[in-house]
RNA sequence: GCCGACGUAGCUCAGCUGGUUAGAGCGCUGGAUUGUGGAUCCAGAGGUCCCUGGUUCGAACCCAGGCGUCGGUACCA
């Protein structure tokens, strides 16, 4: 059975992937539900699809015989067909939407949270798995349903605690866009226009004459790594940078004007913005596209500023039923980054109280184990009677009384409870209050007084509706 | 992908120009308390110095390659 050190595997995490902690579970589990609650006002059901899908579901892109993992988990199937892990939850939708296009209601209004995985560096804050939340509307080309969608994901991020202030949705299409790519005179087949709006994308990154580097002859970082520019002239760079110059006359487009005056007209003009410097999903978003960002800085364990920005995004899609059916399907949708935003709340709250632990009843005496067990499996029904999770557990291992009360405190338990052969004879139990204890402890500094003071200890009758009202004292 | 920095105990790190038994703080385990965590004191355990190869009488230290982490940049359908 022993393995000799050679042999034996190395405990290690692959590279971008991450153990989710109790802490971070629950947080994350809230935080779904609260976005569920929004989502389900607006008139969304939720809808799921696989992990797993043929790869050319996915997008134009099918895995490379000699690089096959390139961007996406894919591997063949045992018909050699190409299967690929989900790298965000719009194409399987609009794989779902064609497959059953028929019997679907127009215009569709769906949901779904799920992990998706990509294949590439990963970075802090950056994963190979992450969860995103959805929201979609298929079927619908009117500027109502971008302004909808913008409009929920306002909801959404005040349903989870932002105030206006702290958080905007901005709003563009990719229409204002194009049509500053052809008045430079760069033709709708350019490869330059997506490096165009990659640089103008970095607006939140690099300062104006940064950008402008890129626009034109490239950009040196400062590794001394080169990176190629768009190549424009100075008169065109000129000109796509009037798009992020707040004090140039504002360009517009029809569709964007039209969700501007609607999410004005429905009162969310403050928290709903239109921005022209707003790119993302260059390929795929053929008009409206939006962007929710976190507008306040926090500060990390080291007290340098972390800029959050954005915690989601979306934007119409028009082209990606279609590529199933041969005709457009209008569809426009949302997408937000739970693993960033619960980041984000954790930062903003800061170091918030560890959650609590169990209660625990200790274990002083084996052969008595069948009352302590009794005694827990009461105390639990008690303190848990009126819908409550509070969690309680009998000490299972086999240390002694030192070793619990350690335990018990490496578990966060708000108290503990011990019952001897002294209290067993008397009929009476110990309730330590170990939060309270701590607090004690701190004042005593030299041993005697240290082993005579049993703080934040108290002594109560042991039957159990009794000791459950100590406890309950306790935990509030 | 490209550029750069780094890799020594569970964690954070020290280790002088390559020289014998590789250190500290915190943490951990045990004792002071055979019925008590958290303060205090004492003791102890714990390391293929990332890996492989090379240079050398001798490598944690120098060189090459690999792996990993971090930062920048690119890509992100």
């Amino acid at each position: 059975m022993a393995k000799t050190k050679a042999n034996r595997p190395k405990a290690r995490l692959p590279r971008g992937f991450a153990d989710r902690t109790p802490a971070e579970i629950r947080r994350t589990a809230a935080m779904m539900e609260t976005i569920r609650a929004v989502y389900e006002r607006w008139g969304f059901e939720p809808v799921e699809t696989p992990f797993i899908e043929y790869a050319d579901a996915l997008g134009k892109f099918l895995p490379d015989e000699d690089r096959p993992n390139e961007g996406v988990f894919a591997f063949q199937d045992d018909d050699e067909q190409w299967l690929s892990l989900r790298y965000d939850l719009t194409a399987p939708l609009a794989r779902m939407v064609a497959e059953n296009f028929d019997r679907t209601p127009k215009p569709y209004k769906s949901y779904r949270a799920g992990w998706v995985f990509r294949n590439e560096k990963p970075g802090p804050g950056r994963f190979r798995q992450f969860m995103q939340f959805d929201a979609d509307i298929v079927g619908a080309a009117s500027p109502l349903a971008d302004a909808e969608i913008c409009m929920m994901a306002a909801d959404t991020m005040e349903a989870l605690g932002f105030a206006p202030g702290e958080y905007a949705i901005r709003v563009n299409s990719r229409k204002v866009l194009d049509g500053i790519l052809s008045e430079i005179g760069l033709p709708a087949d350019d490869p330059r226009r997506l490096t165009v709006l990659r640089a103008i994308d970095k607006a939140d990154k690099f300062p104006l004459p940064e950008i402008a580097k890129l626009l034109g002859p490239g950009r040196e970082d400062e590794s001394g790594d080169f990176t190629k520019g768009a190549g424009l002239d100075a008169a065109q760079t000129e000109t796509v940078l009037s798009l992020l110059d707040p004090a140039a006359e504002r360009r517009i487009s029809d569709d964007l004007a039209a969700i501007g005056d609607i999410v004005a007209g429905a009162g969310y003009g403050e928290r709903v913005i239109v921005d022209p410097s707003v790119v993302r999903g260059l390929e795929y978003y053929t008009g409206a596209v939006f962007e929710a960002e976190l507008t306040f800085e926090i500060t990390d364990e080291a007290g340098r500023p972390v800029r959050f920005g954005s915690v989601g995004g979306g934007g119409r899609y028009d082209g990606l039923v279609g590529r199933f059916r041969g005709e457009d399907v209008p569809a426009t949708g949302f997408s937000v980054g739970v693993s960033r935003l619960a980041a984000a709340l954790a930062a903003r709250e800061g170091e918030s109280a560890r959650q609590s632990g169990p209660v625990i009843v200790t274990v002083m005496d084996r052969e008595a184990i069948p009352d302590y067990q009794a005694m827990t499996t009461k105390l639990r029904a008690a303190l848990n009677a009126d819908g409550a999770t509070v969690p309680v557990e009998m000490y299972i291992g086999d240390s002694g009384m030192k070793a619990q009360l350690k335990y018990a405190d490496r578990r966060n338990a708000p108290c503990v409870v011990i019952q001897g052969s002294n209290e067993r004879a008397s009929g009476k139990v110990q309730i330590k209050d170990l939060a309270a204890g701590k607090r004690a402890a701190e004042a005593i500094d030299n041993r005697e007084e240290w082993v005579a003071a049993r703080p934040a200890q108290i002594e109560v009758d042991a039957d159990i509706a009794t000791i459950a009202a100590a406890i309950r004292e306790i935990l509030t």
